[in-house]
RNA sequence: GUGGGUAUAGCGCAGUUGGUUAGCGCGCCAGAUUGUGGCUCUGGAGGUCGAGGGUUCGAAUCCCUUUACCCACCCCA
């Protein structure tokens, strides 16, 4: 084979590009019955965009994202020139960064105006080695709403994010929500601080990795899957203890309002998220089947800062994705199909390959009626058009022959129950509608 | 970036004291049924045994190199 896909690439072969059809119409259905729009947003942006929204430390701004020049950049770079700011462009490693900048850019949420709610879909890229659930190029649908403070509206997110799952099939016992705060521009750095003592205090029980990362992101151990580490950070200081009045407050009413609404939900002080530009409350919900190590199948949060990060001015924010890739291998795994219902169609069997072309204007006769027809094209013999119509789950197939065209009468052969309906060419379209 | 595993027909796999025409299941094509599918039976097509080099009279099998994929670390959806 001369060429592959690219390395963490894959091909969404029929059924799996279906099912991402699937996964977006009901995306759609769940989230517009909260007031979501859609937007769709460019694949790739300016890189300072996405390394000052995740956070220039991250793994993902620093070594993780796919940088995009064009060949007449590179060009102009190979002769000694510099890239200007807008050439130095990256595909997107996630979602959020794109839509509050295109809230920014297009001013959606004037002064006093109702939040901005938006949903989007389509690939992300993260320069990763691929592994089980993890892709360089993987999909997902997210939601962000802008301009909204109220606890409530975090609650009302995370329910949001739990029906679309259970509109996607997945049973409630299967998932684990977990909640937590991160605690916002008030407590965070003495909080932070706090831990950061802590592991200094522990430094030599830590792995390398934990060590390495203790004055940029001290927090993150908290996630580090090393036994020892565990053991250590399961001794830290608590965020619960450390958040600020305000913080408390509000993540106390985010947990009534989810017991209100029924949903059942964890909290784990050690939850933290990749990306830096969160505070306050944060979530991921997880599943034990059919992921391999990896677990979470989506997730996300409010942030303060963001917008005031892109634009300079302060918006509050919200918003959470959901991974298609995980969600497909979770669905497979429990034996779920996610399946955009079948366009029943009509094959048009040639008794005689001479009587092809009567039999194509047959077939556009019936896709201008509003049918789905296929014929075969290649010669077969009837038996072997039965069986490719048969293999192909048609509904009918009608028979085109030197007697059928003679009597004006074709046959319509319900390829279920094997009942022959007589039906007349000259009212095919009606007929065909009805039995269909 | 670091480790481990795998690579034989379209797909899933078997194939060691190295032995000559490389097998099995599914799928595909044809026929039995000369105008009717899904079952059955019969026949058929399809392979640079990942690639390159080496050892040998002889290599899918042994050695070296290399590539790709998978899994895990890291990180995240």
């Amino acid at each position: 084979m001369r060429y592959k896909a690219s390395k963490g690439t894959q091909d969404l072969l029929p059924s799996r590009a279906s099912a991402w059809l699937e996964f977006v119409a009901r995306a759609d259905e769940t989230f517009s019955a909260y007031g979501y729009e859609p937007i769709q947003t460019p694949v790739f942006e300016s890189t300072e965009l996405f390394t000052r929204s995740v956070g220039e430390t991250s793994d993902v701004a620093s070594k993780e994202l796919f940088s995009v020049r064009s060949m007449g950049a590179m060009q102009a770079m190979r002769e000694g020139g510099e890239l200007k700011s807008d050439q130095i462009l990256s595909l997107r490693p996630e979602g959020t960064a794109g839509v509050v900048r295109a809230i920014a850019e297009h001013t959606l949420v004037p002064q006093g105006a109702a939040p901005a709610k938006l949903w989007y879909a389509g690939p992300m890229f993260r320069a990763e080695r691929p592994q089980k659930g993890r892709y360089r190029e993987f999909r997902q649908v997210g939601v962000e709403c802008l301009g909204a403070t109220e606890p409530m509206a975090d609650a009302e997110m995370i329910i949001m994010c739990m029906r679309f799952f259970a509109a996607l099939g997945i049973p409630a016992e299967q998932m684990t929500l977990l909640i937590n705060s991160m605690g916002d521009e008030a407590c965070r750095p003495a909080y932070t601080q706090a831990v950061r003592d802590y592991e200094t205090e522990h430094l030599d029980e830590l792995c390398d990795e934990c060590k390495r990362r203790i004055d940029t992101n001290p927090l993150r151990s908290f996630d580090c899957k090393n036994e020892a580490c565990k053991r250590v950070m399961d001794g830290a200081p608590r965020f619960s203890d450390h958040l600020c009045e305000s913080c408390l407050a509000r993540f106390e009413q985010v947990k009534s309002c989810l017991s209100a609404a029924g949903i059942s939900y964890v909290e784990d002080p050690r939850l933290v998220r990749g990306f830096d530009y969160y505070t306050g409350t944060v979530f991921e919900v997880q599943v034990t089947a059919g992921l391999g190590t990896q677990t979470a199948i989506g997730g996300g949060g409010h942030y303060d800062k963001l917008m005031g990060e892109i634009s300079g001015k302060d918006l509050p924010g919200l918003g959470f994705a959901v991974g298609f890739e995980r969600i497909a291998l979770v669905l497979e795994e429990l034996g779920i199909e996610l399946a955009p219902e079948k366009r029943p169609f009509v094959y048009v069997a040639l008794a005689d390959a001479a009587l092809a072309e009567q039999a194509f204007g047959i077939v556009q006769g019936l896709r201008d009626g509003g049918i789905a027809a296929q014929m075969d094209m290649q010669g077969r013999s009837l038996k072997s058009q039965f069986k490719v119509a048969g293999k192909a789950d048609a509904a009918y197939v009608l028979v085109v022959g030197p007697d059928e065209l003679a009597s004006g009468t074709l046959v319509a052969r319900n390829m279920r129950t094997h009942d022959e309906t007589p039906v007349a060419l000259d009212t095919l379209v009606e007929d065909m509608a009805r039995l269909l």
